[in-house]
DNA sequence: CATTTTTTGTCAATGTTTTGTAAAGGTTTG
DNA sequence: CAAACCTTTACAAAACATTGACAAAAAATG
């Protein structure tokens, strides 16, 4: 049984859209062009479209995000567009040159999302707060979505929740959306069999997850294969989701400093039972209180988006030579 | 329910509008435009409708609020209609015979799921645990996914987890994958506008959050408009959240005895700040140990799925007669 | 390697369709 | 008689469509 629905389930291109990724100008381009898709019509000239045509245009979208031309599977049939797309590793997401024009626009654009999006965090508006990042997930895409609007987004967050004008509650909340976006942005971007696997957490005493989250969602997109905990786990609990899933890096977020005592000797706790073999990440807004322990145990300290972009993609590497290596 | 299809059942437009959520103006337009429901008339001229034009009215404002365009599917038929949600609202329609998937296969169905679920969960596979769960939900539809799959599951969960089988973090991991798949379940059941709200938590201690989860998922279901905020968070918090959201019911799951002290002082709090006008809910593993506290403080106790179902429907009802009042 | 050429995503301008809402003025109901 | 309905007409915002053009990226060519 397939997940599409018959013939009977219409939609206007804006649903299409959004459910598939794919803009609307660009859905129109790729029928113009090439006949990727051939909705009907209304009498007024509108078009309407199936389950079926989103469902393809997902998959053109996952395909051509994996470097495929858009010119070429165009016309392929749904079964041919799967298949492709399971024989294929990830999109390989570069760290490396941002500063295009085009990414200026996108960072205006992000921020008038960010700013949309903590007014509804303020109202306490879920439902709107979701629809937001539904549209801006569209609009940027992924990757600037997550660095440009998602990103700053919870570090503002996190200061206005210092300053009292949001309540823990306000963070509750939003964790709680962008957990149940974490199925979309997924979606746009399967992870291979043989990615690196990561445990993501927050060490026990640390109840903001925002950071985790954040955590979880950037390296997944970097084509790890992460399996994320949630907040507030003992050391033994995180050291034994290393060991289940064989995970070969632990990120953990710590985003409060309450008890040094705690959390240094969590993380050095954690360290003994994971062992050097696993590469131990830390981050988030607290994590400097704790540097003298972070070197003792030998963490790999975040220091920026960017940074823990550069140390995901660099570990991946290693990773994957290492893997090679036992292989052979 | 039951639907009386009873032709004795007449109603004016504005007990329509009502019930459907579909504001009289628009009923008119869409009769106009589309032929939606053809109504019969008084012999004065005033539209009497039967109870299937409002199922029908009902079915199409979830349809084009889940992004059909009207004009499309305004002349489907009941059938289609409900076919196009896929997932079926308890508190609607079902009285008509479904002649595909039998309760009893789907039970039997969902027994092979949530075996395979549970295995998936006990070898710490998020991965294919969410796949599991995918393929179940289009299967079985959202209603049986829940009721037969993920409730005994959970429970399940919860057993094991007692005996040592499984520990802490398992249930963490089962939380988060859940908690991603909220998106699919809640995109199947786009709830109207005037649905009544319903916050969902857990009092402070309570770290388990599968329950309070499941509780989410049904409410949403049902037609509630759920603001899920996960686990451990105090009165006042809860408290804020329930006014900000101007929430009508307060929903808390409690799975685990620890501090008697605690829970109970927690929710004595609970009931000051909310107020008798916001009805508290209990459920969970652990409620019966607090069962006096329960009773002197007013809160209705979940005793099973069903119950809880009931509940959730009964209350929607009061409160929708509430707001009709109001209205007045 | 440097230049075209093609591909591809994006945008802008301009006109149309869809769709929810509202006002005006008459009719029915209780 | 007041409240609730009815019909018609109109309106406005949002969403669509079409056409044409542009620029970056990729590919082909010299």
């Amino acid at each position: 049984m397939t997940v599409t629905n018959d013939d009977s389930a219409q939609y206007l291109i804006r649903t299409v859209s959004k459910r598939s990724g794919v803009k609307s100008d660009l859905v129109r381009a790729w029928e113009r062009r090439y006949q990727a898709v051939t909705p009907t019509r209304t009498s007024g000239g509108h078009r309407v479209y199936t389950d079926q045509d989103i469902a393809r245009l997902k998959l053109l979208n996952q395909a051509t995000s994996n470097g495929h031309s858009i010119s070429q599977i165009a016309q392929f049939s749904l079964d041919d567009l799967k298949h492709l797309l399971k024989s294929e590793t990830p999109s390989t997401v570069q760290a490396t040159n941002n500063p295009l024009p085009t990414t200026r626009d996108k960072i205006h654009l992000a921020e008038d999302y960010s700013d949309k999006c903590y007014a509804a965090v303020l109202a306490f508006d879920a439902q709107k707060l979701e629809s937001h990042f539904e549209n801006a997930i569209v609009e940027l895409g992924a990757e600037s979505f997550i660095e440009h609007l998602l990103s700053p987004l919870l570090t503002k967050i996190g200061e206005r929740w210092k300053t009292g004008e949001l309540r823990p509650v306000h963070e509750h909340m939003t964790s709680s959306v962008i957990r149940s976006l974490t199925y979309i942005l997924r979606n746009n971007n399967p992870c291979p069999e043989n990615a690196p696997r990561m445990i993501v957490s927050t060490p026990i005493g640390q109840l903001h997850e925002l950071g985790a989250l954040l955590a979880a969602i950037m390296a997944e997109l970097c084509g790890w294969q992460v399996t994320y905990l949630g907040a507030n786990l003992p050391a033994e609990e995180i050291a034994a989701a290393v060991k289940y899933t064989n995970s070969c890096a632990l990120t953990l977020s710590i985003s409060f400093a309450t008890d040094d005592h705690i959390v240094a000797k969590e993380l050095r706790r954690l360290k003994k039972l994971i062992g050097n073999h696993v590469s131990l990440i830390v981050g988030g807004r607290a994590a400097g209180h704790f540097q003298p322990v972070l070197n003792e145990v030998g963490v790999m300290n975040i220091q920026s988006y960017t940074h823990f972009k550069q140390l995901l993609n660099q570990l991946a590497a290693e990773y994957r030579a290492l893997d090679d290596n036992n292989r052979q």
